[in-house]
DNA sequence: CCCCAGTCCTGCGGGC
DNA sequence: TGCCCGCAGGACTGGG
């Protein structure tokens, strides 16, 4: 569930750990099953224990802290793991502790209630490896209509699935590709090489608007609630979703089309059948 | 190259 | 009321 939007405010929220010290790194308590850590929690507590937190970014969905020695702490939140420096929404689910000092925050939790989601510690090398440019395709915030069309424009795949391949674009998963595809007017089941360049067009600047929108709003807290920024505050984007989990509702682009749900991939995937249509008019 | 099913995990809601 | 089952979907893997 956390997608683009809602990384970049988890990422936006911890700005306070910038320039702190991690001063130790702590079991969060959960009792369940560990979620993965690599290099394993001993080896990540040696490594960057003393570490000065001198960059946050945001690699698709994961939030990376770069260290002053050059590594990459990389929290990958899949599901459900949340980015905290205050309380978090159920102690018991608090996976991982950052102890910091020197900077606004004092804390810095990982916090997961599937435990889907893992932490790594990278080198420059390893990141390279993992995140790089081989890895993940640009940054759905960059990408151009050109880019779509030399990225996708060849596959045969159907466009929605092809906009959750983090390779060709980072960032898009289920939830925005439906919301973005619907902004843009596209059938989620066409074909990328049936696509026109006006069309690639369309959807560059729909997934702009669509996802630009959502970090204004601090993303999406569906309504299992799991979702949260930084101080544990719920997103405000689900009142503004068009089509996603709202099969069988009126449309409300075209008014008159009524919204499907249709498996794609194995996920759902939420279109107008009106105003999406499946071959070019 | 692409597709599909299965895996990891927990909570919730529908059906009976 | 309570139990079971399916669903949620990000990333990855193995087989075709």
């Amino acid at each position: 569930m956390p997608e683009l939007p809602e990384v970049e405010t988890m990422r936006r929220g911890v700005a306070g750990v910038l320039g702190a010290t991690i001063a130790s790194v702590e079991d969060g308590g959960c009792p369940r099953k560990p979620i993965v850590v690599k290099p394993g929690l001993a080896r990540l507590r040696a490594r960057v224990a003393g570490a000065r937190i001198e960059r946050t970014a945001r690699a698709g969905k994961r939030i990376v802290l770069w260290l002053d020695g050059g590594e990459a702490l990389v929290f990958e939140p899949r599901m459900t793991g949340l980015l905290l420096v205050a309380d978090p929404p159920d102690q018991a689910y608090t996976r991982l502790r950052l102890r910091l000092r020197g900077g606004r925050a004092r804390q810095l939790l990982y916090w997961d209630r599937r435990g889907l989601g893992r932490v790594l510690l990278y080198t420059p090398r390893q990141y390279e490896a993992a995140l790089g440019p081989a890895a993940l395709g640009p940054d759905a915030l960059e990408m151009t209509a050109d880019a779509y069309r030399r990225r996708l424009g060849r596959s045969r795949r159907a466009v929605k699935v092809a906009l959750m391949d983090q390779r060709a674009v980072a960032g898009i998963g289920n939830l925005y590709a439906s919301e973005i595809l619907h902004a843009a007017g596209i059938h989620p089941q066409r074909r990328c090489s049936e696509i026109a360049a006006a069309e690639w067009a369309a959807l560059a600047a729909a997934a702009g608007e669509v996802l630009e929108a959502a970090i204004r709003y601090e993303g999406s807290t569906l309504s299992d609630g799991t979702y949260r920024n930084a101080l544990n505050q719920q997103g405000g984007y689900q009142n503004e979703h068009r089509v996603y989990a709202k099969a069988g509702e009126p449309c409300p682009r075209c008014a008159r089309g009524v919204i499907q749900r249709i498996v794609q991939a194995q996920r759902s995937t939420y279109f107008c059948s009106r105003c999406q249509r499946a071959r070019r008019s």
